[in-house]
RNA sequence: GCCCCGGUGGUGUAGCCCGGUCAAGCAUGUUACCCUCUCGAGGUAGCGACGCGAGUUCAAAUCUCGCCCGGGGCACCA
């Protein structure tokens, strides 16, 4: 038992350098989340780790659910992530793939086509007990499997299911349904088939097909079904690890509880800075190095978790801090003039102690400086307008006016920031937990911020983020809003 | 209801398989101080946890049993 512990992710079993293969296997029916890009660094991570391939697998088996805009919307978070993916595909590239080993099990007595309506499989199903359709000789099922192919079907009218274990305790295992019948064009296949292959079925054979060794995959997945899939078709047998989904405190990631509040236009949309989409979370000044250092960090585990934000913060923070300038910003501005101010020219750094520039500010008489600094000062105080130079606090009250004492650095004296008459007014949207204890809406949590930015904003690009001192890492999203990411 | 899987400080984890070196490590959080032309980062110190009960043992976070609590599965969704 060693003191140190684990650094990384822990080693794979039965994986060996250069001989794996994992998979990044969405649904295309909803935005890329946080939680899709933690699991998918795991994967990347591990691929790299064993210098393994790596696919992007889209899992569109159903035409009602996928749709293009949630394609693209994974490409450009796996792409934004840094994951360097090996090969694309979609399952609907290989239906008659899949058709094949269809056929194949109707010929082999592996699965049979079932023509009971819902209620009475469920009910059957319930007791342990098979229905007549379950002997129906190969060649019959076989016969009408052709005309579904053919599309002679409507829905609901047949199935096909796979001969599992009917008595056993683990109901999905009960003659689970391998194929049915869905007539609604598919976003990419429009409407060339309708008989489409399940989740389970699908998913074992894609895997065959790809040559994954690896599936690393959360637990809302059950694998009993999958393995017995493989065993009955004689399909290579697979690593299968799995792990609990990755939540973050007062943010859910489920489509269920997001998608009402963009619908009621509760949020400005799946980008909102308060989304755990990966685009919200992109607006919002975490970068994807984070995201990797973090799911590195905090690894995965079969116990229910729910990350408080201010651990991924802690990492973004630590990345960011060396590589971001420093900008004046003065939020809830108040106006205060300077006596005998001299003119001044000032060179600031733009980090204290990193080599990121400087910047020149021309200082004259009149100043700006956050109310709350002046609040906390009393009349005859002493304080030091940053890197510039100090001030007598003459007066508060309406016209607040102070009197310049000068350059000198004066140990413990109170130093705040400054802008010049003039600056840019900006908007910082600060963003907090979407959800609050109780699991409802929070209406108040995206909140703003108001104040005045020195001239040196005007060198700051969409997408930059700069730190407020003082105040937090800011991202400019569009020209004069900013984002807060974090302290 | 049935079937899996979990429960280590406020949060996230390491340790559990192979019992002692664990009066439990790390990170985050928080408090104080140092450093710094405020913040942040960095440094130092403090705070804070083995779900409950029984058993096995010289010795249990670690093994066994029971209980409690939580999550997931039981779709013609993925």
């Amino acid at each position: 038992m060693q003191r140190e512990g684990r650094t990384g992710l822990p080693p794979l079993r039965n994986a060996v350098k250069g001989k794996t293969a994992f998979r990044l296997p969405p649904e295309p029916s909803g935005f890329m989340t946080v939680g899709h890009a933690m699991a998918f660094s795991i994967n990347s991570l591990y691929k790299e780790m064993y210098d393994g391939e790596l696919w992007l697998r889209f899992e569109d088996t159903n035409p009602r659910k996928a749709s293009k805009r949630y394609y693209e919307s994974f490409r450009r978070g796996v792409k934004w992530l840094g994951i360097m993916v090996d090969h694309e595909k979609n399952v609907s590239d290989d239906v008659e793939v899949t058709y094949g080993y269809g056929r194949k099990m109707l010929e082999d007595g592996v699965a049979y086509v079932c023509s009971c309506d819902l209620e009475r499989v469920k009910a059957l199903r319930f007791d342990g007990k098979a229905c007549e359709h379950r002997e129906r000789p190969p060649p019959e099922s076989l016969a009408i499997w052709e005309e579904l192919v053919a599309k002679k079907h409507g829905e609901g009218k047949f199935v096909v299911r796979f001969r599992g274990e009917m008595q056993s305790l683990d109901y999905s295992l009960r003659d689970p349904n391998i194929f049915r019948v869905i007539d609604h064009p598919h976003t990419l296949t429009g409407t060339k088939y309708t008989l489409w292959p399940t989740y389970d079925l699908a998913n074992t054979i894609e895997d065959e097909l790809c040559g994954i060794t690896h599936i690393l995959r959360s637990s809302e997945f059950h694998n009993e079904l999958q393995r017995l899939f493989r065993e009955r078709l004689g399909l290579r047998p697979v690593e299968v690890v799995q792990f609990s989904r990755f939540n973050f405190k007062g943010t859910p990631v489920s489509k269920r509880l997001l998608r009402p509040l963009v619908e009621e236009r509760l949020v400005s949309g799946w980008d909102d800075p308060r989304m755990p989409t990966v685009d919200g979370i992109r607006r919002r000044g975490i970068i994807p190095e984070a995201i990797r250092q973090f799911t590195l960090q905090v690894g995965y585990t079969k116990s229910e978790h729910e990350y408080d934000w201010s651990l991924l913060y802690a990492v973004n923070r630590k990345l960011l801090d060396p590589v971001t300038k420093r900008l004046f910003f003065v939020p809830d501005p108040v106006h205060l003039s300077v006596e005998r101010a001299p003119p001044r020219s000032v060179e600031v750094r733009y980090h204290p102690d990193k080599n990121l520039g400087a910047r020149t500010i021309e200082a004259r008489s009149d100043f700006f400086i956050p109310r709350a600094d002046l609040d906390s000062l009393k009349k005859g105080d002493v304080f030091r307008l940053m890197d510039l130079y100090n001030l007598t606090l003459l007066s508060k009250g309406e016209e607040p006016a102070a009197r310049y004492a000068g350059d000198g650095l004066v140990p413990d004296t109170k130093k705040v920031q400054w802008v010049t008459e003039g600056q840019t007014e900006i908007k910082v949207l600060v963003a907090g937990p979407l959800f609050d204890e109780t699991g409802k809406y929070d209406q108040h949590s995206l909140t703003e911020a108001h104040g005045l930015v020195e001239n040196a904003f005007s060198q700051v690009k969409v997408g930059d983020i700069v730190q407020f001192p003082r105040f937090g890492f800011c991202r400019l999203d569009s020209r004069n809003t900013m984002v807060l990411a974090h302290k």
